[in-house]
DNA sequence: ACCTGAACACCGTTCAAGT
DNA sequence: ACCTGAACACCGTTCAAGT
């Protein structure tokens, strides 16, 4: 749960005086505010507001506080936010390797999905902010070093793996659990299915014929995202095709 | 270019009146204001600016006109963003399908990060407005189930795999091309270099030795996203990875 | 039909000040 | 060291009005 300020590396260390050094405030009561409590306020917000709704006045109200008194804690917004998702991150690394790399990299994917899923309004920050905490992500990149050197891999392709398998992790996920605009749901959902049974069976045949397991349970034609509706199979045969084509290009 | 509004079928048709039935305008000149000059000019805005920096009184300023103009057009900010991510996604589907699934796969995936290295800006938005166009999309999803039937899948495999590469083909390279905040650009790069160099080689071994092939190359230990340092290896690797990985799966 | 103009309810953040 | 309070320069959008 607690991240351990000040035993991590935090990344982009912001020249905002860090609170904590050594025994202070002798005074009579401790600070109202900490850079823990604002993370988890924040992360409050942006699970039950979600990341639009989400502002600094709305934090501050929430945490019974003038706006500007989290400034003293956090630069700006957008490295709060990077604050947030470094500490939704914190538990992805599995602890046990185990003897089967594949069998590693598939726990991997699924962890990073199940975190996701459970803070999905995350999701669309994750792009730009899987950078926010040196030292856990260090563990990370190490983790996943180790199982593409186990697969076999040759030496010069694993930095390649490595990227190709970050963005497997995030990419799919990323886009299972992205925002669906909530400005009319209903009339969304409804043209959607209008479109989707009127489509033209001579012209897009596959796509008419499929359309019953395709709707609202696939990649663009759906209304609902990964909260409302997971895509467990596509996540699924992502994640093995990937794997299984990782396996192949190691001579398996 | 002209993604010839009227003869597609627009998503999400909002209700606001859209402009030309037939031959109006039968007064003085035309009007200053049209849903293609919008999104051309929303584009540019987003390009030049980024998504953040682009807001409606902007582009009413680009457009030499008062920002309710605009909404006679567009129901709203997020309908234009929507609009536009979907004008330049046009040209996405390949028009000759080749005789080979592997390359056509390949040639789609490809040419879907082509588009987003010319508006990277646009990255971001792509998860939530893949939805926009609906005889695009269409075109595209039946593309794919073709390409994807000729792989020799199972029939009952072919919706998951379909998500399976919508994923593929939208994750990564939203990933790739996600914003990197401008802040204090050098300030973050130089702490980034200075905890890649300082890594701890009895813990963190492969990432140590890798390192000077990891850094600003790949996901996560990166300052540049792919408009300035584009992850060409990795991005190849991911796709050759996915297509033999379904290759597999189909049983070649 | 198409656009203006003012107004409302918000933002993130700077800056000076309190204690 | 930690927070208040006012102010600045923005937002998207509603609503009434002009032509």
């Amino acid at each position: 749960m607690s991240t351990h300020p000040g035993t991590e590396i935090t990344m982009h260390a912001d020249d905002a005086p860090q609170p904590p050094k050594r025994k202070r405030r002798p005074s009579k009561d401790a600070p109202s505010l900490s850079s823990d409590r604002i993370i988890a306020a924040a992360l409050d917000l942006i699970d039950t507001q979600g990341v639009d709704n989400f502002s600094m006045r709305n934090l501050a109200k929430l945490l019974g506080v003038y706006p500007m008194a989290i400034y003293w804690y956090v630069p700006n917004r957008n490295a709060l936010v990077a604050r947030v998702t470094a500490h939704v991150l914190a538990d992805l690394v599995p602890e046990d390797p185990s003897a089967d790399w594949q069998d590693d990299l598939r726990t991997l994917l699924h962890r990073f999905r199940a975190i996701i899923r459970a803070h999905p309004n995350v999701a669309p920050l994750i792009g730009a902010q899987l950078v926010s905490n040196a030292s856990v992500d260090l563990m990370m990149i190490e983790w996943v070093l180790q199982v593409l050197r186990r697969s076999g891999l040759n030496e010069a392709d694993i930095p390649a793996a490595y990227t190709a398998t970050i963005g497997a992790m995030t990419g799919f996920v990323t886009q299972e659990f992205a925002a669906v605009p909530q400005d009319d749901k209903t009339g969304w959902a409804d043209e959607m299915k209008q479109i989707a049974q009127s489509a033209d069976p001579e012209q897009f045949p596959l796509a008419a014929a499929l359309m019953p397991k395709l709707l609202n349970r696939s990649f663009i034609l759906r209304w609902d995202n990964g909260s409302a509706v997971p895509l467990d199979d596509g996540f699924d045969f992502f994640v093995e095709s990937f794997i299984a084509g990782l396996a192949r290009r190691a001579g398996h």
